[in-house]
DNA sequence: GTTTATAATGTAAACGCATACACGAATTTC
DNA sequence: GAAATTCGTGTATGCGTTTACATTATAAAC
């Protein structure tokens, strides 16, 4: 059942069928509810592909995200959901495994599908992504990076203000009376690792504390990572008596060590976490974090994305920061 | 940059260069090198869009939702994306908040997006969602249900054994010497709410034990109506000594509910959950739980949906029912 | 009552691809 | 060496839409 069909037991042409359809250009009102009436009765549904050929737009976005077991993600993903949805958006999923490789094939993949834009949660911050998989495209496809934000490249971001967010943090251990304060970070060349590595130096810093660098450990944004490297810095002749936790995961992991070898929390070490998440209130104690807009974040980069694919926003490029909030649970005590 | 240029620029036909890129028909060596060079050289992508309209299908698959942000979402997502891979699928998600006038639209739009196949969790049993959302699609189009069993469709399913789970669960606290076992159960309408029910039921008249009507509550399977459902029950005269959680969200509101109330897990009440989720080991104490494969629903349900649009599973519909386990941890105690 | 503007509708081409069909060249068959 | 087969390639059509342009019917203007 197509237009044409539709168009012949109605008794007209295609065209007016189109015209009903869209409510584009002049139709008497008669044939209009006659061509509805047959719509109707026959449940004839246009064919989407049909029309994103002929109009060389498909009304979809790719969500480009490096992995879907990341409590980070549905909630990112709810706000990108709810603006798809205001404006007739369809999202095609593509998860990048935290796989550079995938990554790009996965770029390939839905420049293919000719979607109208891209919402990227990259794994590669150097861009040969998107050098890669973008070559030969003629038209600028509209890309908006989330949580990341890339140099050299003329698209838009949002990010949140991570050095802001580990600096108050950090700041409040410090107030708190600690010194003995451990860091466990993200990769330091990816924008949310580095960042929150670089405020909590400087908090630490702006206090006049010295940084030991036992306690600055890199991980990987990992549980596993947290899990170990929580234990080794318990293990530590002086072990701190505070440890910041990069990012959800990692946080989930201290945690975990912790409770394992019989570390109390807040008594014996102070935690706080980046990242709000759902189990975070729920456990005991409940986590002290830095809380970011996740959905906010999906928000505003979808808004931002489709106001790029409409044409509606002519503006240079854009990096929106988003603030972040310390939410003081019972995960710290005060040394003295 | 479409086929045509990459003809023009290679000197041969579209037709040889459609048969380069998907090795369909005879086509020289020194042909197929050179224009497999132009296109390299061009980054010519062939457009799916186009593809689609003319092979009649779009490689790509609904994915249908009541939820985004309930846990269970992105396990079984996780599932379904693996297979996707797998065979070249794309998934396009369609979230239904739960509200059965967006799943009708839901279905419409997706058949409109000429998906291949859909893969739903359906909030709306009674099957009018489908009745309205595929009329007048000639072509059946291959469906399986994840998570529910629709009566009366001649469509497959991959759903749990709630019964079974459910009695194991309820079994265990009999076990462990309670008698005034509390269930907050899901809508009874619905394939989970009223197979878990019924599980507790069985177990309940196996023992001889009678069943309370003031313990049995029916909730809305969110957080929410855990928590207040829980709340009653603890306020009664004889509040229980033991717990059934019907599903994730309730039973985090019930745990959140007895923490308010100081009501000690387990010493003044035993608490079971359906579903197990990441939190459920995280808490203090850690969460006795049934645990049902969600990945593995999301996987199977794919592989089953693909092998129907391939045409490789030709056998009539099948319901296929998952085994479920109880994982024991400390949130029971045994009564004495 | 003729001209002119406007409304209503139809005709046909194009979007980018796959493929049926056609055709000449090369190869095999006997 | 003629007939039959296979190989390599091109031409042209259609998938279901939208839309520029053409055409006819209707209303407005004088």
């Amino acid at each position: 059942m197509n237009q044409r069909d539709i168009a012949r037991i109605a008794g007209v042409s295609t065209a007016t069928v189109s015209r009903v359809i869209n409510k584009t250009g002049n139709v008497a009102q008669e044939t209009y509810k006659k061509v509805l009436r047959v719509i109707e009765d026959q449940g004839y549904v246009p064919d989407t592909i049909a029309k994103s050929l002929r109009m060389r737009q498909t009304k979809t976005i790719g969500f480009v995200i490096p992995d879907i077991g990341n409590p980070f993600f549905p909630e990112v993903l709810k706000g990108v959901e709810s603006v798809c949805v205001e404006y007739g958006y369809n999202i095609i999923l593509g998860n990048t495994n935290e796989d550079v490789r995938t990554e790009k094939a996965v770029v390939r993949n839905l420049r293919q599908q000719r979607v109208d834009g891209l919402l990227m949660i990259l794994v590669d911050e150097s861009g040969a992504t998107l050098r890669w998989g973008l070559k030969g495209s003629e038209s600028r496809l509209p890309i908006v990076f989330i949580d990341r934000h890339i140099e050299g490249f003329q698209y838009d971001s949002v990010i949140i203000d991570n050095e802001g967010g580990a600096f108050q943090a950090t700041d409040y251990l410090l107030q708190l009376g600690h010194t003995r304060i451990a860091i466990i970070h993200g990769p330091e060349n990816m924008t949310p690792g580095g960042g929150r590595l670089r405020g909590y130096l400087q908090a630490m810093r702006a206090r006049g504390v010295e940084v030991v660098s036992d306690y600055v450990k890199e991980g990987d944004f990992r549980t596993r990572s947290g899990y170990e490297l929580a234990r080794h810095l318990m293990s530590l002749p002086t072990p701190p008596t505070a440890i910041f936790g990069g990012n959800n995961l990692m946080t989930m992991g201290i945690f975990e060590a912790l409770r394992d070898m019989g570390v109390r929390i807040p008594d014996q070490v102070s935690l706080v976490g980046f990242d709000d998440f759902l189990l975070a209130a729920y456990l005991t104690p409940p986590l002290t974090v830095v809380d970011r807009p996740m959905s906010d974040m999906g928000r505003i980069a979808t808004e931002l994305l489709i106001s790029r694919i409409e044409n509606r926003d002519q503006t240079a490029v854009r990096k929106v920061v988003l603030p972040t909030k310390l939410r003081v649970r019972q995960s710290c005590r005060e040394l003295r």
